[in-house]
Order: C-alpha cells, then sequence, then structure tokens
DNA sequence: GAATTTATGTCAGCAGTGTTGACATAAATT
DNA sequence: AATTTATGTCAACACTGCTGACATAAATTC
C-alpha cells in the first residue's frame, strides 16, 4: 500500500500541452492580453472612485448615444441591478443625462455629456496606444484576420449587435472568398 | 439663456466614432470575445461551486506543474490572500497537492492530481472549440498575425513569462522580417 | 549559535461588481 | 378598467480582488 493508494491524489509531474488538441496557448494569451489592456483604464477609473463596469457604461452610451435602459441591459448583459448602481453614480456625477423619451415617455435616453465624452476619451486613449502598437507592423490582410477571429469569438446570436455599432465595416465577417 | 447654461450637462446626441483615431471598434470586441470566451467555462465552474479565479489557478498550475507559491503569484499578479482562498478550496477538494521542495523546504510545490487535470480539460474544452471555430479559414500567416496581436497587448515586461510556457513556439514575437 | 530574512499560511475587514427576489410607479396597451 | 411594460429601488448574497497584521518554519547571514 504504497503506490496503489485507492484515490488518485498523486502529483502529477508533467506540463499539459496539446492534449486532446486543446489551445492552451491562446487560451493564456486571452487571459494575459485581457488583463493588460484593462488594466490602463482600471488605473484612471480607480482615482476618480469608478470600476470597470463603469467604463463599459460610459463607453456604450457614447457609442450608442439615446440608447434606452433596457437597450444598454441587453448590450452588457448583466441585471438591472447591477447597471443602476454604476449607471446612478455616472449621472450623479455628470457623465451621462437621462432623456425622457419621446415616443415612449417611460423610457430613459441616456447621452453622454461633454464632461462624459471627454472622460471616455481618457480611458479609451491608453487603450488604443496599446492597440496600435500590437497592430503595428501588421498587414491589411493580418489586421482583418484579427478582427475577423476577435469577433469569431463572440457567440453568434450577438454578432449582428456588434455590426450595428457605428463605424464598424460591419458584414465582413464572411470573408470567404 | 438656453443654449448657454454655463454647466455642459447637455445631452450629447452624436456616437462617438474614430475620434482622436480611437479604435472603438477593437475596444468592443475584446469585452464581447473575452466575455462570450470566459462563459463557457464560467457555467462549468459554477456547477462545482468554484468561480473564474479557480480555473486560472488550475491552468496553470497544470501548464506548470511543481511550481511554487510563489511563481503562481507572480504569474497570476494577484496578492497571497486571494490565492489563499481559492487555492485551499482546490486542494481540500483535490484537485491540487502540495509537495514540500526537496531543496528549499519551505516552499510548498503544487502539482495537479488526474482529478485536477481532468478537470481543467473539462474546462478548456469549450475554450477550445470557440477558439478552432474562430480559427476555422485561417491562414498560417492569419493565425500567426493573431498570436502575434494578442501577445502585442501584454505588457512588454510579462511577454517573456509567456515565451517559457510549454509548447508555445516562443520567442516568435519579433516577427521583422 | 543567534539574528535576520524568506516562503508560506491565516485572520479580519473592505471594495467592486455580478446575482436573485420583491415591490413601487408611471406610462402604454389591451 | 385591467394589464403589461420600462424603470427604479430595497435587501441580501457570492466571488474575487485588495490591505494590514501576525505566526511559523526553514534558510541565510552575521
Amino acid at each position: 500500500m504504497k503506490e496503489r493508494k485507492g484515490a488518485s491524489d498523486e502529483p502529477i509531474r508533467m506540463p499539459i500541452t496539446i492534449e486532446e488538441g486543446i489551445d492552451f496557448s491562446i487560451i493564456e494569451l486571452m487571459f494575459f492580453a485581457y488583463r493588460d489592456f484593462t488594466s490602463d483604464p482600471d488605473e484612471i477609473l480607480a482615482d476618480y472612485g469608478f470600476g470597470r463596469a463603469h467604463h463599459r457604461v460610459v463607453h456604450f452610451v457614447n457609442r450608442l448615444p439615446g440608447l434606452t435602459v433596457a437597450e444598454l441591459l441587453e448590450v452588457l448583459q448583466i441585471t438591472k441591478q447591477s447597471l443602476a448602481r454604476v449607471l446612478k453614480q455616472l449621472i450623479d456625477t455628470g457623465h451621462i443625462v437621462q432623456v425622457q423619451g419621446l415616443r415612449d415617455r417611460r423610457q430613459r435616453e441616456l447621452y453622454p455629456t461633454a464632461k462624459g465624452r471627454n472622460f471616455l476619451l481618457m480611458l479609451a486613449r491608453p487603450q488604443s496606444r496599446r492597440i496600435h502598437a500590437a497592430l503595428e507592423g501588421e498587414s491589411a490582410a493580418g489586421r482583418l484576420s484579427i478582427e475577423r477571429f476577435l469577433k469569431g469569438m463572440v457567440n453568434p446570436e450577438l454578432r449582428a449587435q456588434i455590426d450595428h455599432l457605428p463605424g464598424n465595416m460591419s458584414g465582413k465577417d464572411d470573408g470567404k472568398q
């Protein structure tokens, strides 16, 4: 009763690599890339007493001005309560304003103020610098591959949503020549 | 006193697009891609009472068996206490074992058990499927562009760390022909 | 050999962001 | 008039990050 212990709690000393054809490299690259990608705005946000959730709200309100609360929940895929906290803070601090809907007066259309627009630019600038650096030297074809990949990682049902965001050169997912 | 209100809390109705050359498209693609990329394992983890942090620990212990607690903290860039909670649970549930270091008996080398290895495979399988789908139809050059991009998003100081992970075809970051 | 440093573990408390369920109001729809 | 819809709010909880403090054992230094 030394080797045979019944339970298989023996340490495995071999690294896992391409077991079953799994892309561990890309899995961890996604982790590292996203972590560092969000680290720049996170630092700025912390100075303002905000978090990553505030960035997302400011981002989409600037991208889709006039969207309603329900639409924002749909894009972010979070619950009403999760949004309520951060949205309230952004309204109280004058980054976002609510405008009663014209057709439907129950709706609250969300718009950025000048302050909210500038805030998003401050947050997005370091991310954009990082992206430019990562794309430096890439050919047009390479850039297309990268965008196609990122879009391919998104759940198919939601890709249409992405195509409807402004300035997206959309519909280019089916680059099957 | 209608247009001039002093405070600039007027709603801005224009979407932000390529303002100052900022890549809002890629910024939001990163958000959507990462969110959906993590959603598959998150669901599985929830069934086991675990969270995303457990996945990360199981991942790197399988990738770098025998790494010490300090090394794991270095890779994950979190604090001891953040790790302690999840690591304890993974040890208690028999996914990971600690082995006292040979050279330095203060060190705890971390190894996956068979259970821990199988658990990682279960978590990684749907992610790998998603990655394969997103890479489908990509040329070898396109795949290189994608990996180069993800690596380029990581803070330069940490890229060396990535190269030392197993099965990485590393050092290929400087593809300057 | 004694003092210090290092690797790890643990306790207590806090913050940010996600969750659920319940309930309230006003406006639109039936 | 009754119901549904869009929004807001309250309470409570989970996960994962953080800080600061303190304890132990082993290695290192003086």
